[in-house]
DNA sequence: TAGATTGTTAATCGATTAACAATC
DNA sequence: TAGATTGTTAATCGATTAACAATC
């Protein structure tokens, strides 16, 4: 459907944007140029108005850009200029603190359910925002009743793959993925968080700058 | 330090390599091929062995890979041939569900001390392993009394670059920042988890595919 | 031997960066 | 006007992929 097809790096700066044109504002700055938001950002002023120019012209040659018409434009392009509501599948440790997680109510994601295979949790509520603990029988059902357009995975890896294959047959727009497992899907965007995965890198960054081959 | 500076696309492939051969000899294989692994990642057999090629000769020409000894091997790039000592900062939603989290402790990354500055949560201990939370005070005597050598940062973000210079100021190797904030660092290797950007880059792709420019 | 699969080089591809005319 | 900074093109850079000789 889209016109051009945007590369993922891309996608990935323009959310580090968003964040840095919110900070500035509440700097209470009015403007702002791409030199500026490179050097907070660690990029080359050219990547980022290349990667603005994707979608439109957003700043005034000689001024830079306005922050508040920049911000409003990012979040247009970002899809959350509309609220998201948010399931979550796993009522464990990651499941109970992503529903807890203030970063993303204020960016305009909802959680509005968790789903739960422990008949223990099922029916109580999590956290401030009393999130309710439905059933796994009760996903497709509670997928369209409330709307949601996200499905987050935070089950054990063995579990991940038959939980988003459910995720995609109750029609599930996209998936955060936090087990640690690939998983093969059709029909839906996925996102992986792979915590595990950052370690290991780290671990082997660590590693090669104290143990470079001889 | 290392002869050649590996490109971070092959850090993280490597630990995907790495969940890979041990799901393969969890299923009591023996042996496996760039071929078998490009199909179970969705990638290329010749990126595999390239990626492998900087680190050594693992295979064997019309053999392929023999699944223990690439492991061994995986484990040793990747700097998880040993056990590391972990320490977070924030004792939070995020940090305690870090700390109870089984996939780190599975691949050798072992949560040591939580930290704190809410003095009701000093002195009490978390999860299972009753791990400990510390004074933030007591920072840089228990990264040294208790060695550790990874540090997670689960503040709120307007605290997070703060506690990253303390972290490195007490020593410590690397840095996991959860905090969605870009940090400025020096002399210390850092991996950021962005939940908030993984969320945001899901949504710019659902609305990309259904609102394509026109 | 014939078939399979590696390790490695060379070709391709795509993303980043520099340069600059346009223009506020 | 002169200075600043954009949007965009062209050049550069780096990563991925294909191809193939080596060899098990």
């Amino acid at each position: 459907m889209s016109p051009k097809k945007i590369p993922d790096p891309v996608a990935k700066r323009l959310a580090l944007y968003h964040r840095c044109v919110n900070t500035l504002l509440n700097q209470g700055k009015d403007t702002t140029s791409s030199k500026e938001l490179g050097e907070r950002l660690s990029l080359k002023a050219s990547q980022i108005r290349k990667d603005l120019s994707y979608f439109g012209d957003f700043g005034k040659r000689g001024m830079g850009y306005n922050l508040k018409y920049l911000r409003e434009s990012l979040e247009h392009i970002l899809g959350i200029s509309k609220p998201w509501n948010v399931g979550i599948v796993g009522a464990g440790n990651i499941g109970t603190a992503l529903s807890n997680y203030q970063g993303l109510l204020k960016d305009g994601y909802k959680v509005v359910a968790l789903f739960d295979r422990n008949p223990s949790k099922i029916g109580t509520f999590v956290g401030t925002q009393k999130i309710p603990i439905y059933s796994l029988n009760e996903l497709c059902d509670k997928i369209k009743e409330l709307s949601i357009e996200i499905g987050v995975i935070a089950v054990p890896a063995n579990h991940a793959q038959s939980i988003a294959d459910r995720l995609v047959e109750c029609g599930i727009k996209g998936i955060v993925n936090f087990a640690p497992m690939k998983l093969y899907l059709k029909n839906v965007i996925l996102e992986d968080v792979d915590i595990s995965i950052s370690f290991k890198s780290l671990t082997f960054k660590i590693w090669g700058s104290s143990h470079g081959k001889t």
